[in-house]
DNA sequence: GAAGGCGGTCTTTTT
DNA sequence: GACCGCCTTC
């Protein structure tokens, strides 16, 4: 029996089909992965082509570090050799090696949306643009849109016609891309958009890819930009081996310029393309497969399909409305508490989706007062915080002082005495003399009228030449650690409180270690580290990336970001109308647009493995406005016979003890609000494991007794009243002298005997 | 040149 | 509610 056997007939035709153009149509949870890491190794052990020759391409690297794990484990002998990478990966390593072609240094910086802002608010002033009028964002925007089409500011400019809005755009588009080009930087939609280009350039890079990736796959395939595309089809076009995976129904990124075309127009594009679909669901249970199917078919615009399972009927779907989203918050907290309690799952398999950002605040302030583990994707990025940043850019200025935009951020952190009217005239004497910031800096003893300004500009630049000459020398911790030392960085927050500082500092420890696991990774792949490796590395980082599996704590992130994940159990939140959908989209005149939000409401509904629930709030703060709100036409979508124990009421709690919740949220909430750089659910939990010697091991005892005097970070002091084991750890119970009695777990709570 | 206060705007969603 | 930019004050 071969390892083959193991597929559905569907799946095996998708696997055995290995030349030639093809279409593979993939239901949510219908095994796909699994379809591409076997017919990966079908083509090595088979079809005996080298692994060499075949690539696989995916959006996250999470997605992509999933595929290697699992090819791999399949494929014996060579699986190493494998090119299994991102779309912006793959591009960045192809333009390391060629972009000199296209006129660019090969060691350029990629810029974030971060650093696109700022060089944006530095074009806007320089072109007198008022940006009340005419908004960074909607300019970053319209050039996002024209790059993810392959159009150059050129062709932008030939097609604007009368509309001044467009000429303005194509404008700042032009001088955007120009300050790219002299800052030796690209951004993320230049990454493919330059490879293409290079492809079209010289005939001989692509040949070399072209010979290389015999075999191409794509995954996520209805997500990909007309860039995408093209950068796929250049690549095939000699060998013609191109399968592609994908599913219409869960295509959620229109608005980052993903071309639902591409996956609906395959066959006209490739005539002979052979389409398999894939509609048996290994994931879901019937009632949640119906559910999504029934939401689903209220779409126009979509492949017929038919998507079913050979799974149990399992629990009815729960759905839950509440008078506001602490409630919901509320219930969804106790019901993953009472679950975990009674043993019917871990944290681990609990997931709560929701449609924005924003709205994990409140599970977060839950999970912490109840002791919940949990981890939040998504949200502010751990590299776009503040002292992240800060040192990133000394890396980069180091690295590259090509880059204006990173030496121009740190020559004044920690404060060096130089401020902006200094800056402006380093800057014209930069833009006169046709040179970068940074070599303006070397020559500030030159610069006429900057004075005494010079002798504090000297410093700094012998700072970063010392460093660069050390570079060859030092590891990249040891690198960072000097910065930190020489800068006297951590200077820059002697204002905050002590929490803050630590939080900074533990941020900085982090990006310390993740510069030695990056060294330790590239030389166990038999590459040697570099800054410019590290850099890039980091630049390319999603946020669903850091996401570890088996890890056991409740996850929290976007319907977005679930894309590709399944939990046993789900809860999908604030399933409200003009929360989701989104009030943009019911009151847009476009149609298709609440189609988008169907289909991600879709995708989530296909997360679910065993459980579902939905919950929504008549009464929510959306941007500190309280909106009143239906419960989302989506839920109403669903048959009522998939519901069960369905309830609009809430039981009310006794109208004492309400208060004294209340007043304790509230203050839970002011806490939060002094400390912006609050930890995430995961990090608190590692510091409180870091200090469960103190707080709680098994064997030792939480350390403290029923009876004792504690106190709480949060809750003050108070009395210990009871202790029970349970599992791994202790519940403690403990009457609060200001804020009543709470059952927390000992590991989480961090207590204090007094 | 730095720090603190005030008022306006904003968010879907992200590689 | 939170962030950003602008203004005033030291």
């Amino acid at each position: 029996m071969s390892i083959y056997d193991t597929l559905n007939p569907m799946q095996q035709e998708a696997v055995l089909q290995t030349e030639g153009p093809v279409l593979i149509l993939a239901g949510a949870g219908s095994g796909k992965t699994r379809v591409l890491t076997h017919r990966t190794a079908y083509l090595i052990e088979e079809c005996g082509v080298n692994p060499y020759h075949i690539m696989a391409i995916t959006f996250t690297n999470k997605a992509a570090g999933e595929m290697r794990e699992r090819v791999d484990d399949l494929v014996g002998f060579g699986a190493e050799s494998v090119w299994v990478s991102t779309f912006h990966s793959t591009c960045v390593r192809i333009l390391r090696r060629y972009i000199d072609r296209l006129g660019y240094d090969n060691r350029f910086t990629i810029y974030d949306s971060d650093d696109q802002k700022t060089l944006m608010k530095d074009i806007c002033k320089r072109m007198n643009i008022d940006t009340k009028l005419h908004r960074e964002r909607s300019f970053l925007s319209a050039i996002s849109r024209a790059k993810d089409e392959l159009v150059s500011p050129e062709e932008f400019a030939l097609n604007v016609g009368m509309d001044f809005a467009k000429r303005k755009q194509a404008e700042v588009y032009q001088e955007y891309q120009k300050m790219l080009f002299r800052n030796n930087a690209l951004d993320f939609d230049d990454l493919i958009m330059k490879t293409v280009e290079l492809f079209r350039a010289d005939p001989e890079v692509l040949d070399n890819y072209q010979e290389r990736f015999r075999y191409l796959m794509v995954d996520e395939y209805q997500d990909t930009n007309t860039a995408q595309f093209q950068l796929i089809k250049t690549l095939a076009g000699k060998y013609r081996n191109l399968c592609v995976v994908g599913d219409d129904d869960q295509s959620i990124y229109k608005f980052r310029g993903a071309n639902i075309y591409n996956i609906l127009n395959f066959e006209e594009e490739f005539p002979d393309a052979r389409v398999i679909k894939l509609e048996q669901n290994y994931r879901s249970t019937q009632n949640i497969l119906n559910a999504a199917n029934s939401v689903i078919a209220n779409n126009v615009g979509r492949k017929p399909k038919a998507l079913w399972t050979d799974n149990d009927e399992g629990d009815k779907v729960d759905f839950q409305q509440f008078d506001t989203g602490y409630d919901e918050a509320d219930y969804v907290t106790a019901e993953i508490g009472r679950r975990v309690q009674e043993g019917e799952c871990s944290y681990g398999d609990c997931a709560i989706l929701y449609r924005t950002n924003a709205q994990s605040r409140l599970f977060e302030e839950r999970f912490v007062l109840s002791g919940i583990p949990y981890k939040v994707v998504g949200g502010v990025n751990f590299y776009a915080r503040r002292e992240i940043k800060d040192l990133l850019c000394y890396l980069k200025t180091i690295d590259n002082g090509r880059d204006d935009l990173a030496v121009r951020r740190i020559i004044n952190v920690p404060k060096r005495g130089i401020g902006a009217a200094t800056l402006a005239k380093v800057q014209q004497y930069a833009n006169d003399e046709e040179m970068s910031f940074y070599n303006a800096l070397k020559l500030a003893a030159d610069i006429p009228g900057l004075g005494r300004a010079a002798a504090k500009i000297k410093p700094f630049v012998d700072f970063i030449q010392v460093m660069r000459s050390k570079v060859p020398y030092l590891s990249l911790p040891q690198l960072l650690k000097d910065i930190l030392e020489t800068t006297d960085y951590l200077e820059e927050f002697r204002n905050e409180t002590e929490e803050e500082v630590l939080a900074r500092r533990e941020n900085i420890d982090e990006l310390i270690s993740k510069a030695a696991s990056y060294e330790e990774k590239s030389r166990g792949e038999g590459r040697e580290p570099s800054l410019s490796g590290f850099l890039e590395e980091v630049a390319l980082v999603a946020d669903i990336d850091g996401l570890e599996t088996g890890s056991d704590y409740v996850v929290l992130m976007t319907l977005h970001s679930a894309k590709g994940l399944e939990f046993p159990q789900v809860y999908l939140a604030g399933l409200e109308d003009g929360i989701f959908p989104s009030y943009m989209t019911i009151c847009s005149d476009d149609p298709m647009e609440i189609e988008e939000e169907r289909r991600l409401c879709y995708v989530g509904i296909t997360r679910a493995m065993e459980r579902l629930t939905i919950t929504s709030a008549r009464m929510r703060m959306i941007r500190g406005e309280t909106q009143y709100n239906k419960v989302s036409r989506f839920v109403r979508e669903i048959p009522a016979e998939l519901f069960g124990r369905t309830s609009q009421k809430k039981e009310k709690e006794q109208p004492a003890l309400q208060k004294r919740v209340d007043e304790a949220y509230r203050q839970a909430q002011n806490a939060f609000k002094k400390k912006p750089l609050m930890q995430t659910g995961a990090e608190l939990y590692a510091r409180a494991a870091a200090n469960a010697g103190s707080g709680a091991s098994k064997e030792s005892g939480p350390g403290y007794e029923v009876g004792d005097r504690v106190r709480h970070l949060k809750f003050g002091e108070g009395t210990v009243t009871n202790i029970v084991s349970g599992g791994k750890d202790f519940e403690v119970t403990v009457d609060f002298d200001t804020y009543g009695v709470k059952k927390m777990f000992a590991v989480f709570a961090k207590l204090k005997k007094c």
